[in-house]
RNA sequence: GGGCCUAUAGCUCAGUUCCGGUCAGAGCGCACGCCUGAUAAGCGUGAGGUCGUUGGUUCGAUUCCAACUAGGCCCA
């Protein structure tokens, strides 16, 4: 006879294969057809809100490994947070404005051989975005996260454009933004300002020339003691001589003075032997002195009638010319910098074609490039020019017409960080806010701190102008609130793009006349603003406009190289405008790397794209990886990992998809047993279930999401899958479908399985849901996460319980071991035909009297059914490992084994309609 | 070059955090077995680490300090 078909084995519809990229967009059209998103609003009206600011991707390109990490990381919190109690609205958003678009779409009209007008560019690139945001939109929804899609913010849309023009009116009339010059590339071909993103750098050749400047004043007394002395710089751009205001030196060089003939030269002393070689001279170092020493030494400029200052300078370096560099603060960004810090003005006498202004008489009109010879000529006849060469070397170029570009200073537009106390008061709002890690203050901290003034001008199309008019009688910038607000008005309706065709006689109101001087005649200001102030102002464009949300939020969250992006202009954005900082907390996470730590790129060939692992695992195991990896440092991933992931995925699904099987003729409401009303092993789990779930939910409070993981991954493949599920085979195989023993084992399952798909649900958010629906029917929500987070049950974890099981668990073990033996040596196939025989050493006599009580409980978790402690310890038997005073041995249990619970109990044989089987087994078939 | 960060078994992580001395752990993977009534599953046992390197403080450091190396982000 078939004994088998009479046991109660697993049924069940949850397959064992997952097929995660056939299944997951099932579930998500679930979730649609549900609009989980939105009964989620119901649910979360009069809770305590909970607010995540999503910050905007960029709307270009697919969604990379770093775009995944951090929406589903967002996601878990969202998730994780709206079980927990609160209502968590998130609402994803796009940054849309820019250079890489424009970029783009400059390419793309290249190519075509068009020139467009700007609103026509302001279209293609406004269509250009439109087209990547749906693209990523359907890609963050397949990774499975959870927001207001159909209602994201855009930060080109009209009204998110009026709020940042207001906020930049605020900054505006508070007096905060002022003008000046600042060294931008410049491309005096296509006259325009070109970014970084645009320069290529290309071999170039240019002069190289030693120039001397004629030491005007110094406490160095063997140079100030000298006939003539003078410090030699180097350049390779002689057309910035004129714009020379400073030399530098390193703080911590030597410089050596330098007799040659009548003359004393002041250059590094490290290089001073191979430059008199080099330039011809024969000479004899008087004196050496630290760069330091040097500051506020005067120069005269070699013919012009100004002095140049000695200043300072930690990026002097000692690999090229003389260790003197010479700073021209309105054609170089260091040299800027430097300006900035002594108080030198961004001079450039040259204008948008690269000629010489009137300001240098001597080359006014002539090209810079042309230029480099007169100067070279005129240096020669001043007797300033030690030597004259060209050199070939790395130089910017324009990406559009291959001319060399220029870095010249133009007008730009500055945020104050000292005007209004902004820079101190965003100081203090860093300590208010908590960061995440909390290493993420100290950065942000210092960058603040040091910080120059925020350059908010851009000069390109595809961006909010800055709304600004210029009096073309005293060349004043204005703008009023009342003016302001007259545009914001068309704005907030068609967006920005009239600002672009429309003469501001259009634009002003009728009578307007300039604040300062009464002039009628005005220009309109052409540039547009920094992309960094239109998401820095989300909180007033998406926080404060929606009544859903709010200001602050509670957290901003974003990879760690936003301290100086989003977090940053944020926070000096709403502290400049409202302050107070944007956000209560902000959390950041690490840059997704490959299996060596090495970061991901087109070069090293170990690009993996979210697509890909999508398509070939699914979502679920990048959410599995966003999950098990602490990301607070660098996140891993690689083909090995993935692999492991996937592993442990399974374990998880197999340990869900044994629960259900076992659960397949379970009606909770007929046959559910109340907690206390179990078997002890069943409270035991409970007790594990009461543990887990504590610490699980703290782990997602303290944003410890590996630590969620791994317990739970443990806890499916210790607790569970070895230890419980496996013990309780036995009782929900062999005994009667309604045995009541059977019932308990079946209602623990149930508490386990309605537990641990809601503590897994933020993260397998599919597979908890897919779970979910195959649960025997109760009333609970339809879906997973409609559910609360489950608090640890009344009663539970029953600490009595947990240590006597403790003491067993290591008796076990020793067990095991000897079983492990016994198996390998044939003495027995499996547990059940096993007789245990345990020695107490007399010194544990304690033990023995525990053991002797505890031998049914010690039965079960061994799965014998023969189990004999003796005092002594036992001739034949091994000593325990961690219990040396046990002694084990394993024998073939007495009896005959029954074929249909596989144990050797009594009663095989007795009856000859069903010689094998054992009583129990008769009993319960009722034979 | 500067600011911030990371470095524990093949992999992912605990832990030693503010008081340095049962803190060298877990899971996975791997090896060797068992089972075939979770079966492209399940169970048992076992082998793996001088806690990045080098110094220093200390009776004693993986844990404190410094330097270095490697890697990451942001600047220059």
């Amino acid at each position: 006879m078939d004994y088998k078909a009479t046991l109660n084995l697993p049924r069940t519809d949850f397959p064992m294969k997952a097929d995660l990229p056939r299944r997951e967009p099932e579930i998500l059209r679930r979730w649609e057809e549900l609009d989980l998103y939105g009964r989620l609003r119901v649910k979360g009206l009069n809770r305590p809100r909970f607010l995540l600011h999503d910050g905007p991707p960029y709307a270009n390109g697919h969604i990379h490994l770093g775009h995944a990490l951090n929406k589903i990381l967002k996601d878990i919190i969202v998730k994780y947070r709206q079980m927990m109690g609160w209502d968590c609205p998130f609402v994803p958003g796009w940054d849309c404005h820019g250079l890489p678009i424009e970029h783009q779409v400059d390419k793309e009209l290249k190519s075509q051989g068009l020139s467009l007008s700007l609103v026509e560019v302001r279209r293609r690139c406004r269509a250009y975005a439109e087209r990547f945001i749906d693209i990523q939109r359907e890609e963050f929804k397949r990774l499975g996260v959870l927001g207001d899609w159909e209602h994201p913010y855009l930060t080109m849309r009209p009204a998110y454009v009026a709020a940042i023009l207001r906020e930049y009116g605020k900054f505006f009339f508070s007096g905060a933004i002022y003008r000046s010059r600042k060294p931008v590339h410049w491309c005096a071909t296509c006259l325009t300002a070109l970014a970084e993103a645009e320069v290529e750098y290309e071999e170039h050749r240019t002069p190289s020339i030693y120039v001397k400047f004629p030491v005007l004043k110094t406490a160095w007394p063997v140079v100030a003691r000298a006939a003539k002395a003078a410090l030699v710089i180097w350049t390779t751009t002689p057309w910035t001589l004129p714009a020379n205001l400073a030399i530098a030196v390193h703080p911590d060089y030597d410089y050596a003075a330098v007799q040659v003939g009548e003359e004393v030269l002041v250059v590094a002393a490290d290089l001073a032997p191979g430059l008199l070689a080099h330039l011809g001279l024969k000479g004899e170092v008087l004196e050496t002195r630290r760069g330091r020493d040097l500051e506020g030494l005067l120069c005269r400029h070699p013919w012009l009638e100004r002095d140049s200052r000695v200043i300072l300078a930690e990026y002097v370096t000692l690999s090229a010319g003389t260790g003197l560099v010479h700073i021209a603060p309105g054609h170089g960004q260091e040299d800027y910098d430097s300006g900035l810090r002594y108080g030198l003005s961004p001079y450039s006498p040259v204008d948008d074609h690269g000629r010489f202004t009137p300001e240098v008489p001597e080359f006014a009109g002539q090209n810079v490039w042309e230029a480099n010879d007169g100067i070279i000529a005129l240096l020669r006849s001043r007797g300033a020019l030690l030597k004259a060469e060209t050199a070939t070397h790395s130089y910017p170029h324009c990406w559009r017409c291959k001319e060399p570009i220029i870095f010249r200073a133009t007008e730009q537009w500055f945020i104050s960080l000292d005007k209004n106390d902004l820079r101190r008061q965003a100081l203090k709002w860093i300590d208010k806010v908590t960061w995440i890690p909390k290493w993420g203050r100290d950065r942000i901290y210092n960058m603040v701190e040091n910080r120059p003034d925020w350059c908010i001008s851009r000069q390109r199309a595809w961006g909010v102008p800055i709304m600004a008019f210029h009096c073309q009688g005293c060349g004043g910038a204005f703008l009023t609130p009342e003016i302001l607000e007259r545009l914001l008005a068309r704005v907030a309706q068609e967006g920005a793009d009239f600002w672009f065709t429309e003469e501001p006689a259009h634009l002003l109101p009728p009578g307007t006349a300039c604040p300062n001087c009464g002039g009628t005649a005005f220009r309109k200001e052409t540039d547009i603003l920094d992309v960094w102030f239109d998401s820095g102002v989300s909180f007033a464009g998406v926080l404060e406009a929606d009544p859903e949300l709010g200001l602050p939020a509670d957290l901003y969250l974003e990879g760690s190289d936003q301290h100086r992006g989003w977090f940053h202009s944020s926070l000096l954005a709403a502290v400049g405008t409202r302050g107070m900082a944007p956000y209560r907390a902000v959390l950041t996470h690490g840059f997704v790397v490959d299996g060596e730590g090495r970061k991901m790129s087109k070069s090293l060939g170990n690009v993996i794209s979210p697509q890909e692992i999508i398509a070939q695992y699914g979502a679920e195991i990048l959410r599995l990886w966003v999950t098990a990896e602490d990301y607070r440092d660098d996140v891993r991933l690689s083909p090995a990992i993935l692999r492991q992931l996937a592993d442990a995925y399974r374990r998880f699904r197999n340990t869900i998809r044994f629960m259900l099987g076992n659960l397949a003729d379970f009606d909770p409401a007929r046959d559910y047993v109340p907690p206390a009303a179990r078997e002890e092993l069943d409270r035991l789990a409970l007790s594990w279930l009461a543990q887990i779930t504590d610490r699980v939910r703290k782990a997602y409070l303290d944003y410890e999401f590996h630590l969620v993981f791994h317990r739970l991954h443990q806890f499916c493949a210790v607790e569970l899958s070895a230890i419980y599920l496996d013990i309780l085979k036995d009782r929900l195989y062999i005994l009667k479908p309604d045995s009541p023993v059977r019932r308990s084992a079946q209602s623990t399952l149930l508490d386990l399985l309605e537990y641990l798909l809601r503590l897994l649900a933020p993260i397998l958010s599919y597979t908890a849901e897919e779970a979910w629906a195959q649960l025997p029917p109760r009333p609970r929500p339809e879906s997973v996460h409609l559910a609360d987070f489950p608090a640890a049950l009344t009663g539970f974890p029953d600490e009595a319980l947990l240590a006597k099981y403790d003491f067993l668990f290591m008796v076990r073990g020793e067990i095991n071991r000897e079983m492990d033996l016994a198996k390998k040596a044939k003495v027995v196939a499996a547990a059940p035909e096993a007789r245990v025989l345990l020695g107490v050493a007399a010194e544990a006599a304690a033990h023995l009297t525990v053991l002797q009580q505890q031998a049914p409980e010690l039965k079960t978790l061994v799965q014998v059914e023969h189990l004999e402690i003796r005092p002594g310890p036992l001739p034949e038997g091994r000593a325990g490992v961690e219990l040396p005073w046990l002694t084990v041995r394993i024998e073939k249990a007495p009896g005959e084994k029954c074929v249909r619970c596989w144990y050797h109990r009594p009663g095989v044989g007795e009856d000859p309609a069903h010689p094998q089987l054992c009583r129990l087994c008769r009993q319960v078939l009722g034979v």
